[in-house]
RNA sequence: GGCCUGUUGGUGAAGUGGCUUAACACACUGCCCUCUCAAGGCAGCAUUCACGGAUUCGAAUUCCGUACAGGCUACCA
């Protein structure tokens, strides 16, 4: 075909479309930023589910643009109608709210760079085809989906690469006439690339997180406009961008082999490239098989998004795993330093895993500890209340209701070097300080108890009336206590008692022991002396005659 | 079948040719501290980096083969 030829068959296949290239590219110029800025990008498919490893890749999204003062968008890829879910783009935007991984731009976020979803775009995609058939870069191409499969199959006997390249590519080199008879006869058509690649040749791709990949070069007429005139991922990941310009592409890693096709599409088009940054998949070992596969919604209930808030794990603490699993380096330096957070870290790509992260839900745990630890008893109290409204707004009324003493009863041994680390999720605050609130404290709450021991209401009752001192501290109490466990026969120390128990009743220990137990209805609890002072002295008296009538 | 990628303890992993008798963290076990628990301290937990060969004075680190695993090979993303 001449250059008239193909001016007239774009005109011809894409007569709606007037604008030019030079339109977009004005209307879309470069972004205002410094050299090191990066822009990112999340494009997820509506299919509305979003799951663990799309929240990782939103999470490095949101992390790398911000660290270097970059921006950070939200893009929906809604090119394949039949994936659309009702719902699923709110759903979408909801999730990245409630996981507070904010894109500063895109879809529902405000922009220069929009429309941020690709069902609006089309006419720019058209326009840059039209463009690339003027240009004899891409043809239509009529041939139907039997023809396609004949040619599969027979690709296959031969074992040879499977696709339209080569001789395969029936249509590439019709002519005008051609193309104007298929058009008479109402045949339905794609536009293909007309791919200049020679798969002989080796072509090298640097990824910032994988390093230096070599493949053969692409040679396949991969589809660019599907026969409804919708860009497929590849032409549209090239256009959007391009024009959005996006710096780094950050994505999973089934990805990696559409490479060869990404960076000949950005050369055709003439645009600059832009860096590539491949996630590896978020994995687990299979309890049963023991192979290493995929996490998946149905086996592993943590892979779904609303795991983490119907168990009330905090946002932040999933933020810490996520950072962990972003870059290897972060938990030393995260445990190191106690008074920073997320913010603070730098994160770069060559401390990126390469290989599948499986996910480790100890861990998480372990991070959620750390993290609770780190809150003060008013911190831990308010997002506490805020998870209970959503989940028990009976709880939530008593915490509210009690809110000073909770305060107080979440700060027990929380300064110092060493804050307490026992709880990991908000949903265990109700039964771990089950003492805490005393409507909610019943007779139940001693058989609950895993103690058999039968303890002595009477000598508590005694120590209580008569000796109990809150208004001290914690040593001149505890000193007070073993005077108490000598006078009445029992070891002042627990090693005294280890030499010569025959010697004793028992130890102070199991006079606190007991205490703790009328007092807290538990075997374990945070240090005894704090609980006791919160109480009271007539709630603790309270508590002892409930033991009594138990 | 073809093309890519990966494989270090129970787990996540550090490691880019000598500083590694393999860091750190989680989990687990034991001891210590201690009124219980949590925390903390100490110790134990891979003589070895999937396997086989090659290069080198020297390899977990480079190269080649094998095995296994994952991804892609759609008018899905």
């Amino acid at each position: 075909m001449t250059e008239e030829e193909r001016i007239e068959l774009a005109n011809l296949l894409f007569p709606n479309i007037d604008k030019t290239r030079d339109y977009y590219e004005d209307k879309y110029p470069k972004r205002n930023l410094s050299e090191e800025a990066m822009v990112t990008r999340y494009g997820p498919s509506p299919t509305g589910f979003v799951h663990l490893g799309n929240l990782l890749s939103a999470f490095a999204d949101m992390v790398y643009a911000k660290q270097t003062g970059g921006s950070f968008f939200l893009r929906i890829e809604d090119t394949d109608q039949k994936r659309m879910v009702d719902g699923g783009i709110d759903n979408i935007v909801s999730v990245l709210h409630d996981f507070d991984i904010l894109p500063n731009e895109g879809y529902s976020f405000g922009g220069e760079y929009g429309p941020y979803q690709q069902s609006e775009r089309t006419e720019i995609y058209q326009t840059y085809v039209k463009d690339l058939i003027v240009k004899g870069l891409a043809y239509p191409c009529f041939m139907t989906e039997e023809e396609i499969a004949e040619i599969k199959e027979e690709q296959e006997i031969n074992k040879t690469k499977i696709g339209i390249y080569g001789v395969y590519a029936q249509d590439r080199d019709l002519s005008l006439e051609e193309v104007k008879e298929h058009l008479n006869n109402g045949d339905e058509y794609v536009i293909r690339l007309k791919s200049p690649g020679d798969a002989k040749k080796e072509i090298e791709v640097v990824d910032c997180i994988k390093g230096k990949m070599k493949f053969p070069e692409h040679d396949v007429d991969t589809i660019l406009l599907k026969k409804d005139g919708t860009p497929t991922y590849h032409f549209a990941h090239a256009i959007d961008d391009h024009l959005m310009h996006t710096t780094h592409v950050i994505r999973g890693d089934e990805w990696v082999s559409s490479l060869p096709l990404h960076v000949q599409l950005f050369e055709i088009l003439g645009f600059e490239p832009v860096k590539y940054a491949h996630i590896a998949p978020i994995t687990i070992k299979d309890q049963e098989t023991g192979n290493i596969r995929k996490i998946s919604k149905r086996k592993d209930p943590w892979f779904g998004v609303k795991y983490y808030d119907e168990n009330g794990i905090p946002i932040e603490a999933l933020h810490l795993y996520l950072a962990t699993i972003t870059n290897t380096n972060f938990e030393e330096w995260y445990l190191s330093n106690s008074d920073k957070d997320i913010t603070d870290f730098e994160f770069s790509f060559d401390k990126q895993a390469i290989g599948g992260t499986s996910f480790d839900e100890a861990k998480l745990i372990n991070l959620c500890k750390t993290y609770f630890s780190r809150k003060s008893g008013e911190e831990v109290y308010n997002e506490t209340l805020n998870w209970a409204k959503k989940h028990d707004e009976e709880y939530a009324k008593l915490l509210e209701d009690n809110k000073d003493d909770m305060i107080k009863f979440l700060s027990i041994e929380k300064d110092g070097p060493r804050p307490r680390k026992d709880i990991s999720k908000y949903s265990e605050v109700k039964e771990e300080f089950s003492y805490a609130i005393d409507s909610l404290f019943k007779k139940e709450n001693y058989s609950k108890n895993e103690s058999e021991k039968e303890y002595d209401i009477d000598l508590v009752l005694d120590y209580v009336n008569n000796h109990l001192n809150l208004d001290c501290d914690n040593e001149e109490w505890f000193n007070g206590v073993r005077e108490f466990a000598s006078s009445n026969g029992y070891a002042a120390s627990p090693k005294d008692y280890k030499k010569n128990p025959d010697d004793y009743k028992g130890h102070v220990g199991d006079i606190c022991e007991a205490i703790r137990v009328m007092v807290t209805g538990r075997l374990k609890s945070p240090d005894l002396f704090s609980i006791m002072k919160i109480l009271g002295k007539d709630r603790i008296l309270k508590r002892i005659d409930l033991y009594k009538n138990r």
